[in-house]
RNA sequence: GCGCCUGUAGCUCAAUCGGAUAGAGCAACGGACUUCUAAUCCGUAGGUUACAGGUUCGAUUCCUGUCAGGCGCGCCA
């Protein structure tokens, strides 16, 4: 219907313009208030100045000049130039049969191939420990984001690249054997910059099972982190898979920062960028903003990253000639691209900022991509206790982990309340206030909504009244709040469309809860269970497809639809 | 010093890519359960949209500046 009225004033738009000139997208909007009538136009507003006339006349113009379609009753002339468009009754009330007839498909297209292969790369915590809160937003806007995309039809694969190479393993190794160490009755001084958690204790005994102490003993530093290594890996990613599962997120794909350095795709593309001349031997200006007491210019092997926007040329080498962390990460940017991802998203922390621009730089030059990867930064979480900032150091072992979150607030509530907000906001996130407030958890609002619709399908069948196929007649749909629902189920997969177009799945939320607002003021306003079988059935109808919606909204936020609560 | 993000009710956040009288939840106060679930609803109160300019029919939104907070700024990932 919205779209039958667009192009009805678009059509009479281009007569009215000479046929050279731009004619403005027209674009309907839903009023505050109803007195405003159920859509509003503002082009009369926009053509002002082009056409050199006042914005009523042209709204005038519009109205007695444009082919409306039968739905529209009243079109009216409002404010500084508006045009009220006013629909008979039950004019939208077919999406109502819309909803029933795709079910749980309702606002979802089917993917389309056509489109750009997705590769969106979320979570990708550091396989040194468990994930911890810091890792939650992240996760919970990745994979709602993914959810979202796939509703709309975009071909797209969730992966997690997992920084297995570099310093931090050899400092995860060598955790692990000074444990080892210690379960053999040694006294150990732990070391700074060591990981000092539990679960490196639990590694240790469980990598001692297979691996006898006196072998590993045998072994010089090197050949025991080779050993060590891989294994204190794999059984951390084992535990943030099953963090990651208590959250209800999966993966499609698990990536290796190591096989890029193993299988020589590091190297080869250190030899691609330097074939192409945008390698070359020199030094950086010492850093800006904080004192670098022992800065001394090093000549090393630079990326001209500023060709292609970046601000300053990066480093691909470190001092004893291994790839730096970003060398690996051009790799795998290309890697994915190789991969037929031609669009790919990142959900990095707010603290990886500074990095964006020599990725997508980087990215530029070696895929031709323009714009890639498309960043999402998401803002940190400050982690409160009681209104109390809790001090976390991953050195010091003082962090709480996503595990703890989620069994003490649910996994539901968790994912809701990160995704109710745009990543830009940063927040708190009390665990206090979030264990407390369980109950009045803006999530429970919408599951109790969701509760209510089918409380009410039960009662009615226990009644005989069950929704007949092909009756409900939606013409008897007619107050304010009835309407209310329709004009909002009408909108869901416009609202899908804008928040996967603007990679914003908080939208998601804030329309559920306008729709579970709607839903909870209908269901004091009106029964629906009544005497009249032809309004019961009408009703059991909208019944059904607010409960459809609500359900459907929920999934694509990775939220459960409860039958009860 | 520079770059990015943010500043809206006491608190947490919205506001349809420039639209009409800036809205929800929590907290406060007053009402509504013999009727499909009161995890709900209705009402009251709460605002110089950080501040100052600018752009135009119209600014929370765009531009400039100031202030405040967060994050980042050599070969750590």
């Amino acid at each position: 219907m919205k779209q039958q009225i667009e192009t009805a004033i678009a059509r009479y738009l281009s007569t009215l313009l000479d046929a050279g000139a731009a004619v403005p997208e027209v674009v309907l909007t839903r009023p505050k208030q109803k007195e405003h009538g159920d859509y509003a136009c503002n082009i009369a507003m926009q053509l002002a100045r082009p056409l050199k006339q006042a914005p009523a006349a042209i709204a005038r113009q519009l109205i007695d000049g444009v082919a409306w379609p039968q739905a529209v009753t009243r079109a009216e002339v409002a404010g500084p130039g508006f045009i009220n468009l006013f629909l008979r009754q039950s004019a939208e009330a077919g999406v109502l049969h819309t909803v029933l007839q795709q079910g749980a498909e309702y606002g979802r297209l089917p993917t389309d191939t056509a489109k750009p292969k997705v590769n969106l790369e979320f979570v990708s915590a550091n396989p040194t420990g468990p994930m911890h809160v810091g890792h939650c937003r992240g996760a919970c806007v990745g994979d709602a984001l993914a959810n979202l995309l796939l509703a709309r039809g975009f071909p797209l694969q969730r992966e997690y690249y997992i920084n297995d190479a570099g310093a931090q393993i050899g400092v995860l190794a060598e955790s692990v054997w000074l444990r080892m160490r210690e379960l053999q009755g040694e006294t150990i001084d732990f070391p700074d910059g060591c990981y000092p958690g539990d679960y490196v204790v639990e590694i240790a005994r469980a990598i001692l099972r297979e691996h006898p102490f006196a072998t590993l003993a045998a072994l010089d530093d090197a050949g025991r982190r080779a050993v060590i290594g891989p294994l204190a890996v794999a059984a951390n990613m084992a535990m943030i898979r099953d963090d990651l599962a208590a959250l209800h997120i999966q993966f499609d794909h698990y990536f290796s920062e190591t096989t890029l350095h193993q299988s020589g795709a590091v190297e080869r593309l250190i030899a691609k960028l330097q074939q192409d001349g945008l390698v070359y031997r020199g030094t950086l200006p010492p850093p800006k903003g904080k004192e670098v007491a022992d800065y001394r210019p090093v000549e090393q092997l630079l990326f001209r990253t500023t060709r292609f926007g970046d601000s300053v040329d990066r480093s691909l080498q470190k001092q004893d000639g291994t790839p730096t962390y970003f060398a690996a990460d051009i790799a795998y940017h290309h890697d994915k691209f190789q991969r037929g991802f031609t669009r790919q998203i990142d959900i990095w922390g707010a603290d990886h900022g500074g990095y964006v621009s020599r990725v997508q730089a980087a990215v530029a030059a070696v895929c031709g991509l323009k714009k890639q990867p498309e960043v999402l930064l998401v803002q940190m979480v400050n982690l409160m206790r009681d209104g109390q900032p809790v001090k976390m150091s991953k050195r010091a072992g003082t962090f709480v982990t996503l595990r703890e979150v989620v069994d003490e607030v649910g996994a539901d509530a968790v994912r809701f309340n990160f995704l109710t907000r745009r990543v830009e906001s940063q927040l708190d996130f009390d665990l206090e206030a979030a264990k407390k407030q369980s109950e009045e958890n803006p999530v429970y609002y919408v599951q109790y909504a969701h509760a209510r619709c089918a409380a009410i399908v039960r009662k009615a069948a226990e009644e005989g009244r069950v929704l007949q196929p092909a009756t409900g007649d939606t013409a008897l749909l007619t107050s304010d709040e009835e309407r209310k629902l329709i004009a909002l189920l009408t909108e869901y997969p416009d609202m899908l469309e804008k928040a996967a177009a603007r990679l914003e799945p908080y939208r998601v939320a804030t329309w559920l809860m306008a729709l579970a607002a709607a839903w909870h003021r209908f269901y004091h306003k009106q029964r629906v269970v009544v005497e009249d079988a032809a309004l019961c059935q009408a009703r059991l109808l909208l019944v059904h497809a607010v409960r459809q919606v609500l359900a459907n909204g929920l999934a694509i936020l990775g939220v459960t639809a409860p039958e009860r609560m």
